[in-house]
DNA sequence: TTGAAAACTTAACACTGTTAAGTATATTTA
DNA sequence: TAAATATACTTAACAGTGTTAAGTTTTCAA
């Protein structure tokens, strides 16, 4: 028994070498520029090798948005810390501005591009990390509003809003939008009053 | 210098048709699935004619998106006759929102995809349409703020706020992200109700 | 040691965007 | 009007893409 579970883990081994190799390629020569011949290249194995363990480039990319999810959730830890909701809330959308300005390339996977969902929907999977990240978001602005911080409004239109402007700011930053708006080397700091903006706008007075 | 003038006709004629077909092909397949050898087949002419009168594909696609701003700026012509400019701000919002969904390929080349801006930038050219429909968003927010409608604030940061949530929403429900919120059948109405949340809210009591 | 199962590779298919070279077709010049 | 030139277009090819079927090597159990 102990056998096969080595050769498990050694499959689990590989299956890891290709999405961590995969990933670094996307960041350093950006996603639309990676092959699946210059992902096997680098991990010294046939090309299609990949297909042994993936079943096409899709799966790649959507498991690579995964692990993309994990690193930031990590950033979004110390946030339990913080007591008052709008302060909890005004730094999740801090952390999510971050998280998209400094990993453009996982930002992409994860909320720009469409081959990764549409694995995803045709896996019949969920969206795991996805689905947590926007659940404490939603848990976020129920507790603001039970305490009387916001203006009672339905929870989920509240979060699509605020979701939406963060989710805006950055796709609309990464793919040079923004510049037609303010000049470039002001767009990260502009970002970051929009959303100060939004949440000094929605406190209850 | 008539004869001159006809050929000269004639080219513009056939840039135009390619053009046309061209979104035609991008509306009906999805932007992904249009080669140059698909187009080249649709209007009958060898796919190496293309070259003739576009650098490449990006350039292509940048004047398709050029029309798409045609389109957009058409929905906004009624626009005028509103003279609150809270009000004006949201049916402009809600203009957007209806056309992004009703022309999502539309919107993909002007608003998410990198190619047809990349060209843009080392084209050395201008955004012309979409400059002109942000100047007019940012002369509504200035006109609701001297009109005391709006809590004194940069008009950028409002105006990057106000772009950023339209976008995002409407960016999200593309990529069929907000049906991770929201069930499917009420994504729409939701993403309506969040806009009207937001002008609800940023209005001056 | 043999036979089967697992892991991996080679070769190929049908595409992609793009370019260099060649061919008709018009237009201009002698 | 005939030859030379410029314009418009096509053919053939290159180097790349994702993906699959068939073949090979390696690993392990009987």
């Amino acid at each position: 028994m102990s056998i096969v579970a080595r050769k498990e883990k050694q499959k689990q081994e590989i299956r890891s070498l290709i999405l961590e190799e995969s990933m670094k390629l996307f960041v350093e020569e950006g996603f639309s520029k990676v092959s699946v011949r210059k992902i096997a290249e680098r991990i010294q194995y046939s090309p299609t090798t990949l297909y042994l363990y993936f079943k096409d480039k899709n799966e790649i990319l959507f498991h690579c948005c995964e692990s993309g999810f994990k690193k930031m959730l990590e950033q979004n830890i110390a946030l339990g810390l913080i007591s008052d909701p709008i302060e909890r809330l005004h730094q999740m959308g801090v952390n999510y501005l971050n998280f998209g300005l400094e990993n453009p390339e996982y930002y992409d996977l994860m909320f720009i591009q469409e081959a990764p969902m549409a694995t995803l929907i045709d896996m019949g999977a969920g969206w795991s990390s996805g689905d947590q990240a926007l659940e404490a978001l939603k848990m976020i602005v129920q507790d603001a509003m039970d305490k009387g911080l916001l203006v009672p409004a339905k929870v989920e239109t509240v979060a699509m809003a605020v979701w939406s402007m963060v989710h805006g700011l950055v796709s609309l930053a990464i793919r040079q939008r923004l510049d037609k708006l303010v000049p470039a080397e002001d767009v990260e700091k502009t970002m970051h009053e929009s959303l100060d903006w939004l949440l000094k706008t929605m406190k209850k007075v």
